[in-house]
RNA sequence: GGGCACGUAGCUCAGUGGGAGAGCACUACAUUGACAUUGUAGGGGUCGGCAGUUCAAUCCUGCCCGUGCCCA
């Protein structure tokens, strides 16, 4: 006998040990299976489980689970991301509070620690993915920088290098002063800040007196200036371009210069140019050929281009110094209050700095031609579609990818150089030494680029580089290209797009077919969940209180495309009672001894209520097919959930209740239909809710001999032939279903004790009815709590109540209960309603633009619906009249 | 400033060119019946506003208002 509940806690673990001991969610590439793979978003190493992936992992697992069920051969790729910075941030910390740091302890040593870090932690997330459930073939786990996965990045970087598409340039980057690295654009937030703008006037040089005023947010950089610009058609300026300006403090004469970036409207129209310091300034220095004077260090700190006294000093100090010093001078002419974006490190949350250095880059624009064809051509498909649009409007206007990190943990860059510091690019040391040789004509010495590359560099090559590649493995051949990605749209242009270009570049061929992009997981008030907010749901504290399957049916049911998910804990709690009401279905089965027959044949049964469900479930799992093909989670559970409460128990179960305590054919083929139905519904459930049903299915159909080997997912997906489905059954238990709620509704709109027991009256009604009310009289009585059905054709008697369905009107006599005026009010409200409902149709009929334009079909339908509606009326009208003579 | 979503019942959200839906919340009634982690019933919405297209608009188009996000 089961449990009055089932409680989750223990009981996952369990099924979960087992599961994985079997070694059941593996991929079998030898099998001729048709192929269905998944490529699991890699979760940073240091990570920890969050809504986002519990909403991510979920939506794979669903698919997976219900592919593999469907025949398919499954492959959902796991592993983890070597998460460069954040990583060495963590363990950075660590060394930080043991009063060490890592150029302490020297690059090897730091790695060492890093590795040990990631051995003894890095396995949280994996765990946690286990307690959601998720299923994917973890035997094939891989983590970035696994020794495959290095050798597919340096294959990678190579093959770039010779075709041109990885180069090293000295441009500006996004440098980050404390985490004392180049970022990438990507890795960039804009933060609008209230700041100043500063009007400060330079002196001209050979004009006694004269300055030229320009304008301002960053004062710190313009001992780094080398020119001022004004537009070129600025009448005010005009005199004074190919003049010289003085840069005050620092006393260096810079040219006064014409170009376009330079906005009459802005400030005074003229701008300082700073070329080493600025993007824009950057542009017009390469135009006008200016020196690029750099003042900073890599702490922002003021280097030796800044005056005497400046060095060494921090750029905000800097400033207020610069400023004090200019209204000293008398040259600080105005301070404006602005609102301005500025660029932050979105790892360090620091002021990033455009420093002039030294990178590698990745030419995107190059490798995203292919990339944005792909998905131009359709050949990769996001859902939903609006998606495409914002990878086009990135994709199109993609910058060169700076991929060097001036980190230790990560792929170190395969270039070597030699003494004059020539570069030699190859997939390890012997390969750049064969390479110096060559060129040397001798050996010699080598040093190998000190940096790192960009973490998403590694994982954009995740499709095919966990699979084998470069290798022509078996894997690689099956299962790519995959079948979808999920993922949030905030790693569309970090990791999707990446994947594309690289997996076009690459394997001459995308790397999936559909992106799907699902929501974004906000708290029940629709605040992004953050640290800093202290308003994070934890996954697992909803698992330990509700239940893993309670959350992932919530997330699931919540799933709609296109809108993020606003979680409440109330949800997740209704969701939990989904589990309890089905698990209490199913001890009422094992109670009423309803278990799945070997042979059971649902074609064969005859008891119309059997035919009916039958139906609906196989109307079900249509449409949990259909839903779950176009990615509409949120329909696939609602589908189910309907089913179960709303047709399975509310109904089924109530209309052959009482038909278990009878032997003979008809019980016997209830108690058969009903046990096939449990098991039919923990298969079709258990892609969604994995743990409840798998231990449904061990207990009641394993444990007692009903069926049912192995685990429920591996079970074949049912599939119900076309001819099951009965409209006449359905049409029949609707007639019953709407029967029983009408005299269920008069009775409570008449406050008729539930206990009291009624005498009904049907009038009017025609063969089929007479027919369908000897069949169902049992359930009906029961079910409404009536005494009796008479068929009468009689006037009704005094003080009755009176509802119609379909063509038979149903006399309720309660002239000891009934409240008069209540029984009027009712009616007459009715009979309003459908007055209105009447008068709207007829303003349409008589429309003759609407006879002449709209479909027959519409103007017939019309027609149905006001002559049902008048009928109705009119029924309703003669019972309120006779309740008048009462 | 540019772009993309969204605005439907008290709340969270489905949905559709032709009769407004679900869950939760609320109200009433029901207590040892598989299930109070329940059952039955009920109330509640000019589908953000204004115009247009159409025989017909909550749905399509435009503008406006509001909210959120992305990019500059």
């Amino acid at each position: 006998m089961l449990e009055k509940t089932f409680q989750h806690g223990a009981l996952e673990e369990e099924h979960y040990k087992k599961w994985e001991n079997s070694a059941s969610f593996a991929a079998k590439p030898e099998s001729n299976n048709a192929p269905y793979a998944v490529m699991m978003p890699p979760p940073n190493v240091t990570g920890s489980l969050h809504m986002g992936h519990a909403l991510n992992m979920t939506l794979q697992d669903i698919l997976t689970r219900y592919k593999r069920m469907k025949g398919f051969d499954a492959l959902w790729q796991p592993g983890t991301d070597h998460a460069g910075i954040a990583t060495q941030m963590v363990v950075e910390r660590q060394l930080d509070e043991k009063g060490t740091s890592r150029r302490d302890l020297g690059r090897e040593e730091f790695l060492n620690k890093v590795w040990e870090w990631k051995e003894e932690s890095g396995g949280t997330i994996v765990r946690q993915l286990r307690r959601l459930g998720a299923t994917p073939d973890w035997d094939r786990e891989r983590f970035t920088m696994d020794d495959g996965l290095s050798a597919a990045v340096r294959k990678v970087f190579v093959q770039l290098y010779k075709e041109g598409l990885i180069y090293r340039d000295k441009r500006l980057v996004n440098w980050d002063p404390k985490l004392l690295t180049a970022i990438s654009d990507l890795e960039v937030e804009q933060r609008e800040n209230k700041g100043s703008m500063w009007h400060i006037d330079y002196p001209i040089e050979g004009e006694q007196a004269q300055t030229i005023r320009i304008a301002t947010t960053r004062p710190e950089t313009m001992f780094g200036d080398t020119a001022i610009a004004v537009h070129p058609d600025d009448e005010r300026y005009k005199h004074l371009v190919g003049k010289y300006a003085m840069i005050p403090i620092a006393n260096r004469l810079i040219p006064i210069i014409a170009d376009e970036h330079s906005d009459p409207e802005k400030g005074s129209g003229a701008v300082k140019i700073t070329p080493a310091h600025d993007f824009n300034d950057f542009e017009v220095g390469k135009r006008h050929d200016l020196p690029m004077v750099n003042v900073f260090d890599i702490h922002a700190h003021m280097n030796e281009n800044a005056p005497d006294g400046y060095q060494g000093m921090d750029r905000y100090a800097a400033r207020k110094k610069i400023l004090e010093e200019l209204e000293n001078l008398d040259l600080l002419a105005d301070e404006e209050s602005v609102v301005n974006s500025m660029p932050y490190g979105d790892r360090s949350g620091v002021v990033i700095e455009p420093y002039l250095t030294d990178q590698w880059y990745v030419d995107a624009q190059t490798m995203a031609k292919p990339a944005i064809a792909a998905v131009k051509e359709d050949k990769i498909k996001f859902v939903p579609k609006t998606w495409e649009n914002t990878y086009f409007a990135w994709m199109e206007n993609i910058q060169p990818w700076c991929i060097s990190r001036q980190l230790w943990w990560g792929h170190r860059i395969p270039a070597w150089y030699g003494p004059d510091n020539d570069v030699f690019v190859g997939a390890d040391e012997a390969d750049a030494l064969a390479q110096a040789r060559e060129k040397y004509g001798e050996d010699v010495e080598l040093r190998q680029d000190e940096d790192v590359l960009d973490t998403w560099f590694s994982s954009a090559l995740w499709p095919f580089s966990t699979i084998g590649w470069p290798d022509e493995t078996p894997e690689l051949k099956k299962y790519y290209p995959g079948d979808v990605l999920i993922t949030g749209f905030d790693i569309i242009f970090f990791w999707v797009a990446r994947m594309i270009m690289m997996g076009m570049h690459f394997m001459d061929d995308i790397p999936f077919d559909t992106v799907y992009i699902h929501a974004l997981v906000r708290d029940s008030k629709g605040q992004k969940m953050s640290k800093s907010k202290g308003n994070v749901i934890d996954p697992l504290e909803l698992i330990e209180k509700y239940g893993t399957d309670a959350l992932r049916f919530t997330l699931t049911a919540m799933a709609a495309q296109g809108r993020d998910i606003k979680l409440s804990e109330e949800r997740v709690e209704g969701y939990r009672n989904f589990g309890t009401k089905l698990w209490n279905a199913a001890r009422y089965c094992e109670m009423n001894n309803c278990m799945p027959q070997p042979g059971f044949d649902p074609s064969s049964v005859s008891y119309t209520p059997n035919k009916w469900i039958i139906t609906e479930l196989a109307r079900t799992e249509q449409a949990i097919e259909q839903a779950l093909d176009s990615y509409k989670f949120n329909d696939a559970a609602q589908a189910i959930y309907q089913f179960v409460w709303g047709s399975f128990c509310d109904w089924y179960l109530e209309f052959t209740k009482p038909v278990l305590s009878e032997e003979g054919d008809k019980a016997d083929e209830i108690r058969q239909t009903t046990g096939w139905l449990l098991s039919q519904i923990v298969t079709l459930l258990n892609p969604f809710m994995p743990y409840i049903t798998e231990e449904l299915s061990e207990k009641l159909f394993e444990e007692q001999g009903n069926g049912a080997e192995g685990f429920v997912f591996q079970q074949q997906w049912p599939e119900y032939a076309e001819s099951l489905q009965d409209q006449d059954a359905t049409d029949e238990m609707g007639w019953v279903m709407q029967f029983i709620s009408e005299i269920r509704s008069v009775r409570s709109d008449m406050n008729v004790p539930a206990g009291a027991k009624l005498s009904l009256i049907v009038k009017d009604s025609a063969a089929q009815t007479q027919e369908r009310l000897n069949l169902y009289e049992e359930i009906i009585s029961r079910m409404a709590r009536l005494q009796s059905i008479e068929i009468k054709e009689d006037a009704a008697p005094a003080g009755a109540i009176q509802t119609v369905v379909g063509e038979a009107t149903l006399i309720l006599p309660i002239a000891d209960i009934i409240d008069l005026d209540k029984e009027r009010a009712r009616l007459e409200k009715e009979i309003e309603k459908l007055s209105s409902d009447i008068k709207k149709i007829d303003q349409k009929l008589g429309n003759k633009k609407f006879l002449d334009n709209a479909p027959d079909e519409i103007v017939n339908e019309q027609h149905t619906r006001k002559s049902n509606a008048e009928k109705l009326r009119d029924k309703l009208s003669a019972a309120l009249k006779q309740l008048e003579v009462a």
